[in-house]
DNA sequence: CAAAACTTTGAACGGTATTCAAAGTGACCG
DNA sequence: CGGTCACTTTGAATACCGTTCAAAGTTTTG
């Protein structure tokens, strides 16, 4: 119950320090955005940066989910629309899957993603945080599903098995296959969904 | 043309190193396996084995590739009786992806998948050796599918689509979810070929 | 049996994240 | 005001990493 004495100098500064990895991440890469390169970038050093986020992995897990923050944000208005007019069928899935997916090759938020499932696997909190933003898509997803395609059954399963292939289909955009991979996606997901309304 | 002369003490050797690389991911986790610790348990030095695989990423590659080998060697006979006897419907389908899928938590192969996802954006060689892979995973299961589920249109689609789903599950496997999901991830299987089967 | 080619080693190098002692700075209170 | 105290900020020190490479050892070859 200590109140500190509420961060100062920080809180807009700490945003700052986010959306300017991000960015780094975008133009240059993960493996260029060391605490070096990038305090040299925010103008401060790298002991600073770690004073306030621990360690390099929590500054790029607070990166992402400060990013997933934003779609989380972004996907709302369309999710509220659909509820309320109990509607939108396939193109409602479809504008969901558009945010959902990888943009391109340099997609900062998907490069932090594989960073992310690469060091998970040997760290438990890194896993929680992962579990925790995959459910938040989720609740979303079922949500969706509910409202636009009402006729399909199952929604905690196909939610589950789309999520998976979107995540399949994120890698191979960024590793390579980029926005052609990406409108054959989307395709696949009409294709799919098609299978499952009959 | 310059016939070496063809590796003096190697052949054996190299694959005593690949299998050691694999045996050691799986028992510490990828961050664990230097090229220092790697070394002292191969009794070897450092040095040495960069001799031989130039880098450690080259190193990591050539594991999974052999990793790969051994599992395409292991559906091979899945697929010729399959092929022979025109057979074998959903079920042949199901065994196809058990061996797809990571086993579990500490699945090696898999493992060095997220690594190579992870560093694939930025290395274009490694990229490609991850396209080549994929291809062999996708022209065996365009096969299958064309001899065990000829009723299902659109083969080389419903493989992309299938994969990338099985890509998903595997992350969730490795990355926490485990047999559960595994299991899941089978039955999944089985309701989403269900759905293009009518 | 040289000499050439290939192996093997381990010390050195440049780079990394992280730690931490010390210095700086702003707020609060007597 | 002034001084104390908590919070910030710095950058040098640390430990560890992959990689390089000169030197030494070993095997093959002519």
């Amino acid at each position: 119950m200590t109140r500190t004495r509420s961060n100062r100098r920080l809180e807009r500064p700490r945003e700052q320090v986010l959306a300017t990895t991000l960015e780094m991440v975008a133009e240059e890469g993960l493996a260029k955005v060391t605490m070096a390169s990038l305090a040299a970038r925010l103008g401060t050093s790298g002991g600073h940066l770690l004073y306030y986020f621990g360690t390099r992995n929590g500054l790029l897990l607070e990166t992402l989910r400060w990013s997933e923050n934003e779609y989380a944000a972004q996907r709302a208005p369309i999710l509220e629309k659909v509820e309320k007019d109990r509607s939108g069928g396939v193109d409602a899935l479809l504008s969901f899957v558009d945010v959902y997916l990888a943009l391109d090759e340099r997609d900062p938020r998907w490069l932090l993603w594989l960073e992310l499932w690469a060091r998970a696997p040997y760290d438990a909190e890194l896993a929680a945080a992962q579990r925790a933003m995959d459910d938040e898509w989720h609740a979303d997803l079922v949500r969706l599903l509910a409202a636009a395609l009402p006729e399909v059954p199952d929604r905690e399963a196909v939610s589950e098995r789309l999520r998976a292939m979107w995540d399949g289909f994120s890698i191979g955009i960024v590793t390579g296959g980029g926005t052609t991979l990406r409108e054959r996606a989307l395709e696949h997901t009409r294709a799919a969904v098609a299978a499952h309304t009959g």
